[in-house]
RNA sequence: CGGGGUGUAGCUCAGCCUGGUAGAGCACUACGUUCGGGACGUAGGAGUCGCAGGUUCAAAUCCUGUCACCCCGACCA
């Protein structure tokens, strides 16, 4: 990529934020001149931001290719054909932009593109013989967010890396999967980012096998469990909480109603009665998949899980809370005092609920709630399943070790489909003995411009952005001192300009005519990794000063040799992401 | 979609309640001083007050409509 003098660099960086900026990627992508918003969720990307963009794109190619990949280019604009073919033009919702031509005929604005490449396959490929293979672009797409926030972390339209892989039997499926699970882990470990490949919820694109990627930021909209017993990691929503140890305590208090005006939380209780949230137990009742109403239990302290709770026979899926009105008229209970006590309704209880004794729950009957309640004695042995959320500390699904929680923001998500849309579409080949056989396909996405945004959530200070080497802007920033009257450092930043750019370390040299201080500050802001600065002071002495984006002072840099100096810098800090 | 909020200079915002013909800081231009951690002085340019209608002698300000943008919301038992 070519280097550049910030003399000739017009974009203005910015001491305030624009308003609505909430997250820090957002913040300095705008602060920095990185990208410029045009309207809700899009976004231009202005010179310095493309270069960060190419760079994770080139790794990303670079990456596909070896593990054997095509790249394709498939138009962004596809014919509503397709998706009626798929079952998705009606699957997929609001957040498909349709789009109709002069002809009144009927596109949409991909979202992604399964289609048109399973329609590719359907048309190029003949026989197993041709398989497997994988196809792959880097191109833009289109998701009509209900709400497009944080920037071009969730932006409307943004630049997806999207593979789709086909296959005669499941071993290759098998096989395919496990190659762009590879080619994931080198991307994003070339990128210099510290992350995390987890078990994932197909969700609703279907499929069998399933794994995120996600950059580890502490402001990650993910929460991420994983062990410290051994790699297991896995959504939030997709770890299984495994049932307590041990049995069940005795009974030993009397089912016991107690008055507690006003205690409509779990929180209230723990106030009012002085009991722990983990002796408490919540009720909530949920439509159930026949029209009636379920009531699942769990522990006080304990959350629910939608996902864990939509999949159990006989609840409605995707999970609903019913109405207040229902509760009161089918259950005579009022929200905020339901108990599982004598309750009208079919009951799934979480397992660590039901392996309480003793414990709080609601009376139904508003303002009252019943202490020293037990299971097989005031209610019957209760139906089990897990329902909650892990929480940290808990033992891990695998057996080694207990579970820890961190945040994370998904950047890459990679499917089996199976022949979800080989079936739909009638993606064929001729097998051996000539029969039809229906392909079998993966699918495997990165999100490009969430990436950069996702590499600045991991790596800023208070001063701004700290870009990981390999998709850094600019390797190294070069700040003369003094610039227009001293010649004498501008005869050695010239030389040094041409010397480094020649070597293909990509300066950037600040000529500008600005202070000292605008300068460094800028510097920071930007990212750069490398910072020479040449002075009269270092001159006197024949030698110049080097700070890394992440080091607090200064060393010293030869004025001859420097391109070796700096390239070893430059292999010290790309080895390990901080 | 429901609820709330905001549209005034490139950016951040004041002015609106109580109508009288538009301001500050940053940014920008010129000159001078300054120059190793976001300088200072002087002078200056820049705004259809989102848009349309209405009320009024007079509207950024009041009323109606409209558009755009932002925030919150399905974990309450």
């Amino acid at each position: 990529m070519p280097s550049m003098r910030l003399s000739a660099y017009p974009i203005v960086n910015l001491k305030e934020v624009p308003a609505d900026a909430e997250v820090v990627s957002h913040k300095l992508m705008l602060r920095a001149g990185l990208i410029r918003r045009l309207s809700a969720g899009l976004y231009s990307w202005m010179p310095i931001g493309l270069r960060v963009l190419r760079k994770v794109e080139a790794i990303v190619r670079e990456e596909m290719n070896r593990a054997g990949a095509l790249e394709i280019l498939m138009p962004t604009i596809q014919p509503a054909e397709l998706w009626q073919e798929s079952g998705r033009w009606e699957e997929y919702g609001p957040e498909l932009l349709r789009i109709t031509d002069r002809h009144e005929r009927a596109y949409v604005y991909g979202p992604t593109h399964e289609e048109v490449v399973t329609d590719i396959a359907r048309r190029e490929l003949r026989s197993y013989r041709q398989l497997p293979v994988n196809f792959y672009q880097i191109q833009l797409k289109f998701r009509d967010e209900i709400r497009p926030r944080f920037g071009v972390m969730r932006s409307r339209e943004f630049i997806m890396k999207d593979a789709y892989s086909f296959h005669a039997d499941e071993a290759s499926l098998d096989e395919g999967y496990r190659r762009m699970h590879d080619a994931y882990q080198r991307i994003f470990t070339r990128c210099g980012l510290s992350f995390r490949a987890v078990h994932a919820d197909s969700g609703s694109i279907g499929g069998t096998g399933s794994q995120e990627f996600h950059v580890l930021a502490a402001s990650g909209e993910d929460a991420i469990v994983f062990s410290d017993g051994d790699d297991y990691a896995a959504n939030l929503e997709l770890a299984p909480a495994l049932p307590p140890p041990g049995g069940r305590p005795a009974a030993s208090a009397p089912l016991t109603e107690v008055a507690t005006p006003k205690a409509h939380t779990i929180a209230d209780l723990v106030t009012q009665l002085g009991v722990p949230a983990s002796q408490c137990v919540k009720t909530l009742i949920v439509d159930g998949a026949a029209g009636d109403l379920v009531a699942l239990v769990i522990r006080g302290d304990h959350e629910l899980n939608a996902i864990k709770a939509q999949k159990l026979p006989g609840v409605a899926n995707p999970l609903k809370m019913a109405s207040p009105d229902r509760i009161r008229t089918e259950l005579g209970a009022e929200v905020g005092s339901i108990g599982p006590v004598g309750l009208a309704c079919r009951l799934v209880v979480d397992h660590a609920a039901a392996a309480l004794a003793d414990f709080v729950s609601g009376a139904n009957k508003p303002g009252f709630h019943v202490t020293g309640c037990n299971w097989g004695r005031d209610l019957p042995e209760p139906v089990t399943a897990d329902l909650r959320n892990v929480v940290e500390g808990d033992p891990s699904p695998t057996g080694n070790g207990v579970l820890g929680i961190a945040r994370g923001i998904e950047v890459g998500h990679i499917f089996k489909l199976g022949r979800k849309y080989s079936a739909a579409m009638k993606a064929e080949v001729a097998d051996e003995n000539s029969q039809p056989l229906t392909v079998y396909m993966g699918c495997y996405g990165i999100g490009i411009t969430r990436v950069v945004a996702a590499a600045i959530e991991q790596n800023h200070d208070e001063a701004g952005i700290i870009w990981p080497d390999p998709i850094a802007p600019f390797k190294v920033l070069l700040v003369p001192m003094n610039w227009l009257k001293s010649e004498r450092v501008r005869e050695v930043a010239e030389r040094l300009y041409r010397e480094l750019d020649a070597a293909g370390l990509e300066p950037l040299l600040d000529d500008r005519d600005a202070r000292p201080g605008v300068k460094f500050a800028d510097g920071e802001l930007y990212g750069i990794p490398h910072r020479i600065v040449i002075g009269e002071r270092g001159l006197d002495a024949g030698v110049l000063e080097y700070r890394h984006r992440r080091a607090t002072d200064n060393e010293e840099a030869p004025l001859e040799g420097l391109t070796e100096f700096l390239r070893e810098r430059i292999r010290q800090s790309s080895t390990g992401p901080a």
